[in-house]
DNA sequence: ATACGATCTACAGCGACTGTAGGTTCAAGG
DNA sequence: CCTTGAACCTACAGTCGCTGTAGATCGTAT
């Protein structure tokens, strides 16, 4: 017998709120799935693995429409690769520059967090860090709206 | 003679759209500046490093709350430590649970992107990477609410 | 059979921008 | 000086990605 989930299990086992679930459908995010006769909604395994997969990008970051190329992308048959490769490549660099400013921020939280001293809070650098233009690897320099600022 | 500059030009320094920068004006997340007698923005060193701050955070899914409290803390003085230590930690879990994620994803990106054969692209990880919830160290049996989703 | 929590649709509201309209200011060139 | 055009101003409506509410229905445990 295939396991089915109620879109509360499914929020339950995902961290992705009820609501959020039916927007992500109503946006073509994940499909429409089965319904009860009653018109309630029945996930299967694949679905759950879907919207972790979305909770886990939307918590980095990338907007709906990046998601659905990476999804996209995933699922793309072998033929037309050169497309996904230039996602992937656009995708790594935002990766990469969010990684090192978050290192960095980690680092500098964490002697925050720790210090056993409290009183030293008085030599935060967290805005120093934060702050620091030799981390955005010529990100400014780029025409308008080259960086998007939108989030999610 | 002090340096200063225009909103367009702060524009360009930080890569934060004008329009933004004035929002953020409102929003009280960087001080009123001077005004020329025409009554245009003219700011300094000190609002620009600011604003740097703001954006970077921004970038990392930061809230304006969240940033808000960051941007106290580095300026706290050292009497009442206890609360900045607290948002400090507060942080520093987010942060870490998302570089876990980015470093996973950027090493499949990677591959992606700079596989000799684009043809491989039918054995993309992506999906399962991002789904893999042996990542998420607890976040997803905490209390409804406990992992802020709804990003910036 | 009933109760009560989970689910349904539809829609309004929020956070963080983003863009536009319609007008004013500033600084460089004539 | 005066002009001219880019940059600036305020005010406000619109977008994206949710989030919450209202009011009705479903489904399952007793």
């Amino acid at each position: 017998m295939m396991k089915e989930y109620s879109i509360g299990q499914m929020s339950r086992r995902t961290g992705v709120k009820v609501t959020t679930i039916r927007y992500y459908e109503g946006r073509g995010l994940i499909p429409s799935p089965a319904r009860t006769t009653g018109g309630q909604r029945r996930y299967d395994e694949a679905a759950l693995e879907r919207l972790a997969f979305l909770r886990h990008a939307r918590e980095l970051c990338f907007g709906l429409g990046d998601i659905a190329d990476l999804m996209a992308l995933a699922e793309a048959p072998s033929e037309d690769c050169a497309p996904a490769h230039k996602i992937a490549r656009k995708q790594l660099a935002a990766v990469d520059r969010r990684l090192t400013i978050l290192a960095q921020l980690r680092e500098e939280l964490a002697r925050m967090a720790n210090a056993d001293d409290p009183g030293q809070a008085r030599e935060c650098r967290v805005i120093e860090v934060l702050g620091d233009h030799r981390l955005c690897i010529g990100a400014h320099d780029l025409p308008d709206g080259s960086l998007d600022l939108s989030g999610g």
